[in-house]
DNA sequence: GACCGAACATAACCTATGTTATGTCGCAGT
DNA sequence: ACTGCGACATAACATAGGTTATGTTCGGTC
């Protein structure tokens, strides 16, 4: 397998051609390793790449005039981080490392040489800009319609799903390196809550809390919790693929 | 100018070639319109088109369990309706008119046959698709991290905003279309609270209440309420267009 | 091995917002 | 003209979650 954490990436969906490898890997940078809690760029500055989670987490956020802060998304391995900023000269918000992270850096505006001259990669971006909003949207609904126990339960299902699929070299999908301050900036509420939350679940042994982070005990139990549902994460790219006329990628998505 | 919605749309932003042109006039169906109320598409149904707003509101919303609904985003004149549901197979959300409205569809698998053929116009979808994204990010932070009072007049604002750069048909980008209850579910409040709000607001003229809807009297005053900067709604057009070698839209953006 | 700062824990208290209830108004249909 | 319904208004009351405060634990560092 390839070293090339976005060609990784996309061959998790979709068996890409010689071409597409090539395309992509002469366009990606080399890997640049984060410490953990290091801003990687500040709402202002120039938007001029994204990048590919290889391995760590990170988190984009925005600080609000009140000191308080809300956490937009997190990034796991084999995400994509930065895609929003396409449509804008300035970073919109700040992008922090939760761990200690790796990332491959891609040139913002060679995007659209990819768009040009690979059918696939391009319907591959728009699909995951559209998984994207998804997420969006259900963080959405999170926040406007739950109690702080079901945003909580539902939050935690979402990562450990998506780590789940990220399938790359992540240990233990039911462990997350969240603090509890960062969860509660996640989903819009104080930190004493987020705690309280927490040691609720924690006595119904849904969860276990460790200095490290949060583990998921007992993700049914959890999801009568949340009602989670995670068809919002699951793209449908074979019907992509198929409609494209490109052939499914030999791994199991 | 044309007839055809989508055209219109991306004319709005930049200067089509004849092909781009005939390319969306080939795949846009006649428009259809709709009384005001009526259910366009429910979660679970097949997603098989998108839509442009020729003219009228709608929104997408989701049912929760408990009965109450949260709504995801509100679409006016210009906006591109559905473009979320490009990964999925199934629609995650309903759709609903606020107004009588005229759509224009769009088959949502020729969507690729645009990316392939015109440069222009795929860069112009990815952007759209980015600009949605940071819609949603704003609304997310409206939810987690202000008061009624802001989130209020931060939503007004934002509407209002995205009716003035619409531009199309709309006479008064003061006056928005939306009852209590929508603009309740859209900001994850109760209606009473939203009343309460509302009148608060009108108490100190910053807004007025009319049969039909929302007016908004003092956008400065509303600012000072909100700490609106409409930065996020502002894509950055033009930059995309130099890097792809396009000539920009004569009219203004 | 003393010091420091994160992260976590917990308690007491407070308030923004939700809930329930009831009433008015205007308008569409019969 | 009567009825019914949907949107709006308002008051009384309830509570989830915020705020402030204080303490503990623990890993890093000089």
């Amino acid at each position: 397998m390839t070293d090339s954490c976005i060609i990784r990436h996309f061959e998790h969906y979709a068996e890409l051609g010689q071409d597409d490898r090539e395309l992509l890997d002469s366009l990606e940078k080399t890997p640049k390793d984060f410490s953990k809690g290091q801003l990687i760029w500040q709402q202002g500055m120039e938007s001029d790449h994204f990048y590919t989670v290889r391995s760590g987490w990170a988190c984009s956020f925005r600080n609000m005039e009140d000191g308080s802060r809300q956490v937009q998304d997190l990034y796991v391995p084999g995400d994509i981080v930065g895609l929003r900023e396409f449509a804008f000269r300035r970073r919109v918000s700040n992008l922090l490392t939760v761990t200690n992270t790796t990332l491959c850096p891609f040139p913002k505006n060679r995007l659209t040489d990819v768009f040009s001259t690979s059918r696939l990669l391009c319907n591959l971006f728009f699909l995951i800009a559209a998984r994207d909003q998804a997420i969006l949207v259900e963080r959405l609904i999170n926040l406007g319609r739950r109690t702080a126990r079901e945003k909580v339960a539902h939050f935690l299902l979402e990562m450990a799903h998506r780590l789940d699929k990220a399938c790359m070299d992540v240990h233990d999908c039911n462990h997350l390196p969240l603090t509890q301050v960062l969860l509660a900036d996640a989903l819009g509420m104080s930190t004493v809550h987020a705690n309280r939350t927490l040691n609720e679940l924690k006595q119904e042994s849904l969860t276990a809390l460790g200095p490290d982070g949060i583990t998921l005990l007992d993700r049914d139990g959890l999801k009568d919790v949340a009602g989670f549902d995670p068809e919002y994460l699951d793209a449908d790219v074979e019907g992509l693929l198929k409609n494209i006329g490109a052939p499914a990628s030999s791994q199991p998505a």
